[in-house]
DNA sequence: ACGCATTTGTTCGTATGTATT
DNA sequence: TAATACATACGAACAAATGCG
């Protein structure tokens, strides 16, 4: 991997990588900047909501032109890992202090029922505890390693709706109690951002269909054998590195999932 | 709005937009040409499948760089109305002859079960009727429009998995008939894109959790009860137009519906 | 209130690289 | 090999939004 910083390219439009080999690593130097630029926003050079380096900036530092650090903060950008604002800089994405709460959360609420009440998070557990056979396998984890474990429920205009149940690999996470959680204002990403450095920037999502069991059913208050939406979550931060798996239950009575094909 | 093909920007970054209004009708060169692009697609001057003209071409038929017409090609193509092809060309996206089948169908495989056996789908009825008045809201029809409703099952390895309700504005789809439907091989948009001229570029699903009332259930071989993933899906054509409108009914015990968060 | 500096956004032009036919 | 088309990269200039003095 040729280092940008490494081989200015000639005033023209040079080729950077090592001619010799003829093909299998090679990337456009726009490429290569979007790596370095992540591999910054990895190590925590630039913190989320922070701003980062101007583009100009940016370009002496890599020693290329202003147009190709744009193309690369283009992607990162369209990743969602960045966010542009004209006149103010390109901001590191963050999941506190959003304008819209809860980046990942795709639940909507019915028109004809509650105009979006207040919404409260009620814990009701979060312990530490070697990581069962199946969470283990998703987060990449040997059977023997400890997980924290975190059940909670999501109110909105006072009615349960939503039962979470969230394994961390506890390595990453040592602290984290329910106190914290329930002390803290604001999406819990958002508190693993500020309090612990795990960044969620990606997630895969499994939906189905399933019955409530009489456990589930008395935390959501429906009757048992309700159908609920059941949304399994893995959570990834930097290189794609599974860091939560999260199996929610949502009632879907005045709430649902929304989502956008195209 | 100021046509760019009217109005050829002097040398320098002239503005375009006529300078005299304060606001509300400017907007970047760039935008224009995207908006005259796809007033073309919209148009049927470039139809399904077929390469539209080159990035030269198109600059030098709206009076703008090159760099302006790939920008405006780029936003395009990430919407996925157009289809970039390093040497080849850029093509209008298309339903039919993709290499994965069923563009907006959502849902995958357990990997512990099946393997992707093949998939029939199997036509129940096609009729011709006055639209409902939950379906003409929707469609934004007047309650007395005709409207054709289709009742499919799709089936994977043999097995009844998704059942679909389908609405569809009975002036567009002029002809329509279960024959049509089952001896076209391929997705069913790509039947309303190459035979009635309507293409599905964007939809919006609604996704709930719902139990199987009995003829559901024996449509889909399960037991009344059985939670099922309910999805209602409108489609929308140019222009934000809706043009069909969707109740699916998926059995989740093979199968998930999946999603991608960023 | 005004203007200035900073930063991203837009637009042009040119040249070269890579993929396809 | 040559022609064509998209992809990458540079440079330059101006526009628009923001914040500060």
């Amino acid at each position: 991997m040729t280092a940008a910083s490494e081989t200015p390219p000639a005033g023209s439009g040079a080729p950077v990588s090592a001619p010799a080999l003829n093909a299998p690593s090679f990337s456009p130097l726009y490429q290569q900047i979007k790596t370095l630029i992540l591999r910054s926003l990895q190590s925590g050079e630039w913190r989320p909501g922070e701003a980062i380096p101007s583009e100009i900036d940016l370009a002496a530092r890599f020693k290329v032109s202003q147009g190709t650090v744009r193309k690369a903060v283009d992607e990162l950008a369209a990743e969602n890992l960045l966010l542009r604002r004209q006149g103010k800089g390109t901001f590191v994405a963050t999941h506190a202090e959003e304008q819209v709460q809860y980046r990942f959360l795709r639940l909507a609420s019915d028109p004809s029922t509650t105009a979006q009440g207040s919404t409260q998070r009620e814990f009701l557990d979060c312990r530490r505890m070697p990581a069962p056979a199946d969470v283990a396998a998703v987060l990449q984890l040997r059977p023997e390693d400890a997980v924290v474990e975190v059940r909670r429920v999501l109110h909105f205009s006072g009615q349960p709706v939503v039962l979470d149940d969230i394994w961390l690999p506890a390595p990453l996470f040592k602290g984290l109690t329910a106190e914290r959680l329930s002390e803290y204002r604001g999406p819990m990403y958002g508190l693993f951002e500020s309090e612990f450095g795990v960044r969620m920037i990606r997630a895969e999502e499994k939906i189905r269909a399933v019955s409530a069991d009489e456990t589930v059913a008395a935390l959501l208050k429906v009757a048992p054998g309700t159908p609920l939406l059941s949304v399994e979550r893995l959570a990834f931060t930097y290189g794609d590195q599974p860091v939560e798996l999260r199996r929610g239950l949502y009632r879907t009575d005045r709430h649902y999932y929304r989502n956008e094909l195209s």
